[in-house]
DNA sequence: TCGCCGATCGGCT
DNA sequence: GCCGATCGGCGAA
C-alpha cells in the first residue's frame, strides 16, 4: 500500500483535546526504522485533559513526571505502566494547559512483518490493539519522550478530511475507574466495527 | 469465552 | 509501601 498522506502539522494539535482525539482517527501513524517504514491507521484513542480531570496524569499538579503535559502541542508523552509497557500520547492545547491524547490502537498497514516479529504473532488484529501492544510493534519506547513530532520520532499523515460522525464510536477511559467522577467522561474514541480496537463492545 | 493473576518499576505518599 | 491510561497465560465453565 502506498501513502499518499500529507504530514499533519503542529496546528492540527493546539486545539481542543477531544477534537483532537476525534479527528486523529482514520490518519495514519508512520515511523521510519532504516529503510524499513512502519505506519497504521489510527482507530482508538482517549483525550486526557487538564488538571481537573483525575484521570489525567496531571491532575495532581506539575511535577518532574507531568511537566511533559505541559509542553507544546505536537510533543511526544511516553510513559512506563506497570514497569513492562510504554503508552504513546501526544500533547494538545496550548503550552502550559497540561493535556495530550492516547493513541490506543492501531490497523497496521507498512511494515507488518517486522511489527509481526516484534509482536511475537502472526495474527494481524493482534499486532497494535492496544497501547502497549503498539508501542511493541512501533519500537516505540521512553527514548522519544520529550521530542517533537517529526522524521527523527514519528509523525502523523492524513488526508485533510475526517471520518463521518456515524463511523465513530464513544465510551468512557478504559482502566480508570479510579477517577472517580471523571472515570465516566465518554473521552475514548474509536472507529466502529474496526476489528484492531482494543476492546470491542 | 470469562475472570483472575503475576510480571516489574518509577513516581508518589 | 502502594499502585498503575497493560498484557498474556492459565484454569474453570
Amino acid at each position: 500500500m502506498i501513502r499518499v498522506y500529507k504530514v499533519i502539522g503542529k496546528s492540527f494539535f493546539a486545539r481542543s483535546t477531544i477534537a483532537v482525539a476525534r479527528n486523529l482517527l482514520g490518519t495514519c501513524l508512520v515511523r521510519r526504522v532504516g529503510r524499513t517504514v512502519l505506519s497504521g491507521k489510527i482507530v482508538e484513542t482517549e483525550a486526557y485533559c487538564g488538571e481537573d480531570d483525575l484521570a489525567c496524569h496531571a491532575s495532581r499538579g506539575r511535577t518532574k513526571r507531568t511537566e511533559i503535559l505541559y509542553a507544546k502541542p505536537g510533543t511526544i508523552y511516553i510513559y512506563l505502566i506497570y514497569g513492562m509497557y510504554w503508552c504513546l500520547n501526544i500533547v494538545t492545547e496550548r503550552e502550559d494547559f497540561p493535556s495530550a491524547v492516547l493513541i490506543r490502537a492501531v490497523e497496521p498497514v507498512e511494515g507488518v512483518t517486522l511489527m509481526m516479529r516484534r509482536r511475537g504473532t502472526r495474527k494481524i488484529e493482534d499486532i497494535a490493539n492496544g497501547p502497549g501492544k503498539l508501542c511493541e510493534a512501533f519500537g516505540i519506547t521512553g527514548r522519544m519522550h520529550g521530542k517533537p513530532l517529526g522524521p527523527e520520532t514519528l509523525w502523523i499523515e492524513g488526508r485533510g478530511g475526517r471520518l463521518p460522525a456515524r463511523a465513530i464510536g464513544q465510551s468512557p477511559r478504559i482502566g480508570v475507574d479510579y477517577a472517580k467522577g471523571c472515570a465516566r467522561y465518554p473521552w475514548r474514541f474509536f472507529v466502529k466495527d474496526s476489528p484492531y480496537v482494543s476492546r470491542r463492545s
